[in-house]
DNA sequence: AGACTGAATGCTTTGTTGATTATTTACAAA
DNA sequence: TTTGTAAATAATCAACAAAGCATTCAGTCT
């Protein structure tokens, strides 16, 4: 038996335990008796019992990574089309998620708590696929905003983190967060008080000179 | 004695011990010494200790709405460069505040906790200082966005609730925050791909369609 | 050697007890 | 009636013991 295959077997242990009695209350014990094998062994393949979670959320993520990208490449909508379904699909699919089952929330707080680079890394991944978004846009002959891609996707990340994980910000219902994002998407996109680049730039001065 | 002369002796003593002990580790009946009183008395005038701690935040809200609304209506500065400075202090007076004594962390947590009811009514106050300063800035001529003001503060302030309570939310340091605001400043004023008016409109349909 | 075990370790959680403390209430003074 | 007290209650907290568990490792089997 190769060690991927008992990989997969451990993983798979794993989850049917965390989704049916949640991280908590499983032990590795348990893990390693559905397994045919003790304790110890378990940490010959996974670091630890974290590692064990982070790998059921990172297969699940990847599922999600791609059809995020099928979104954001989409052919037949325009870019804010792309970007507003993009954002749209992911508030619903978290939110309905979490709503759900309380035992993927205890995942995704554990690994939130505890792995705060594991977050990093998925949010790179996302600002990576809207950067693709904004390239593919301008290729496509598009308006875009001025300026550095990565540092544009940055702040809709930042301008929209309310959305990404929904129950741990607030307790809105879906219908109130949809609003709120459609809101959000629309102050983005037409801009506040639309006017010159020029006038902009002076006031950008005035606002470092008072700071 | 008149019934607000001893409220405010309360409010003043409860202060005292706070500052200097922190909200848990002061009791009403400390409160209540200090006051020359006994522990029950202090309910005629609270309804608990966690009103009292409202009663103080509020003092110090008040000169904060105060000060936010004189921002807010500045002569000389241009709607964006108002809206801009607001933020920024925002962000930065809560910023240090919380930075440098633990004790109004506690408290804020404690209120944001147990009362959700008090932190939308000062959400709603500082709504109602950025639809003062968008209908100051229509007077003024200046060009505004089209929709319901209320509408357009609430999402100002959810593409924005990253930089309210900083600690809350992230740990990102200061310097950080201002670029991450000044980011997504930039991203509502200019507006991501600017175009007409028309076009956005058959978007929202496209995009509801979709939904 | 390489794969694996299961007992040992030390950390975290849980349960329990006793004290503290917020809040209520029955009563007293003015 | 108004203003207050102080004892009673009930909820919470702190401390500490007991379990339980993740993780490790000395050692077995192949």
């Amino acid at each position: 038996m190769t060690k991927d295959t008992v990989r997969d077997k451990i993983v798979e242990a794993a989850k049917k335990r965390f989704s049916h009695f949640g991280y908590g209350k499983t032990t590795m014990a348990e893990i390693a008796t559905d397994c045919g094998m003790s304790p110890g062994n378990l940490y010959r393949f996974f670091p630890g019992k974290l590692d064990i979670a982070e790998a059921i959320a990172s297969e699940d993520y990847e599922t999600h990574l791609a059809q995020a990208r099928k979104i954001a490449l989409a052919p037949g909508r325009s870019a804010r089309e792309r970007l507003r379904d993009l954002l749209f699909v992911e508030l619903r699919r978290t939110y309905h998620k979490l709503e759900k089952d309380p035992r993927v929330l205890e995942m995704a707080t554990q690994i939130g708590h505890e792995r705060p680079q594991y977050v990093n890394w998925m949010l790179a991944n996302e600002r990576k696929i809207l950067v693709e978004l904004m390239e593919e846009a301008e290729k496509r002959g598009e308006m875009m905003p001025p300026g550095d891609k990565e540092e544009i996707a940055e702040m809709i990340q930042s301008a929209t983190m309310k959305f990404r994980y929904p129950q741990l910000w607030s307790k809105l219902s879906l219908a109130k967060l949809e609003r709120e994002l459609d809101g959000v998407l629309n102050l983005m996109f037409q801009g506040l008080c639309p006017c010159s680049e020029a006038e902009r730039e002076k006031e950008r001065k005035a606002a470092h000179a008072a700071a």
